[in-house]
DNA sequence: TCTTGCGTTAAAGTGAACTTTAAAACAAGA
DNA sequence: TCTTGTTTTAAAGTTCACTTTAACGCAAGA
């Protein structure tokens, strides 16, 4: 089954001119080209460029990404630096998670605070309110946020370099 | 207690010309200037830049934040759209952990065969491997990935616009 | 008093990942 | 064959969030 550039953007959302960039930068080398010099997708071709979204996601840029796709064009010689590439992101993909955790705690606060305070009608009415009266999750929350306070600066989960 | 821009920086880590940077967006209003026009933090100033941060971690662009700073200034008779905005937070947030949860699913399964390739010296050998003869658990994951498929295209955890 | 090291600003530059434009070639149906 | 929609390319433009530069001012210690 073959497709055109247009059925592969419609099948993976990604518009044509990012498939094409995509191409450009060298994350597409396995892609044929009909005679008219047409680009012939196959299904091993969606494969990829699903592995490309999840490369992206774990945080990795165009370029690295590359790097992945030359590693694998390479063969066999390659697998222990693939193998290391994959567990690194693992681990970056672990703090990013972490990080996400912290910041929905952070939110959940401030959903329960804009919740009540709309309740009392002042955001100062809730903030008057002691540790004592409030929900037990709350308080909970609360306290782990205060924890996480000194690790949340000194950017734990971030930093797009290798 | 009072610092110089020299002093927020080591304590959180951004770079002082990020926090003018900041301030120069609207997003620091309420940070004081001593009498050379030199910027006077506050430890609630912190608490602001903490959570500026913690908008940013969940996938504000730095105009929502100054949003919802604007809001914020503004007082009471805006503390439902402030509501409103956290809990759209939330959701925002949980879809991307959602999506990091199958990038790291991805990402387990690829060293369960790299780590194979690296034993049996070729990526394709592990291919050949049948399904009955994988550890439960990466049979497991495949099976998920394999599900997820579909939905994994279509952006369900990007978007950075409203 | 002079130097050093902070602070200030406006403005220009950077890097990443696209996105848009323009001009031309192809492919399929009427 | 002609038209219409899709494809091709190179190149320029866009957006975001900084980052760097340049020129200048204040304040404390030698």
């Amino acid at each position: 089954m073959l497709y055109t550039i247009g059925d592969v953007s419609e099948k993976t959302g990604l518009p044509a001119p990012t498939l094409r960039y995509y191409d450009k930068e060298g994350l597409l080398p396995f892609v044929n080209r009909g005679n008219g010099g047409i680009r012939k997708f196959q299904d091993t071709d969606l494969e990829w460029l699903r592995m490309i979204e999840c490369l992206k996601a774990s945080g990795l840029q165009i370029k690295d990404i590359k790097r992945y796709i030359d590693l694998t064009v390479q063969g066999d010689s390659t697998i222990e630096e693939r193998r290391k590439m994959f567990y690194k992101q693992i681990e970056r993909v672990k703090r990013d998670m972490w990080a996400l955790q912290n910041t929905l705690d952070m939110l959940t606060y401030k959903c329960w605070l804009y919740d009540t305070a709309a309740a009392l009608g002042s955001v100062e009415a809730v903030k008057e309110i002691p540790l004592g009266e409030m929900p037990e999750n709350i308080r909970k929350l609360k306290e782990k946020i205060a924890k996480t306070h000194c690790s949340s600066f000194r950017k734990c989960g971030e930093g797009s370099g290798k």
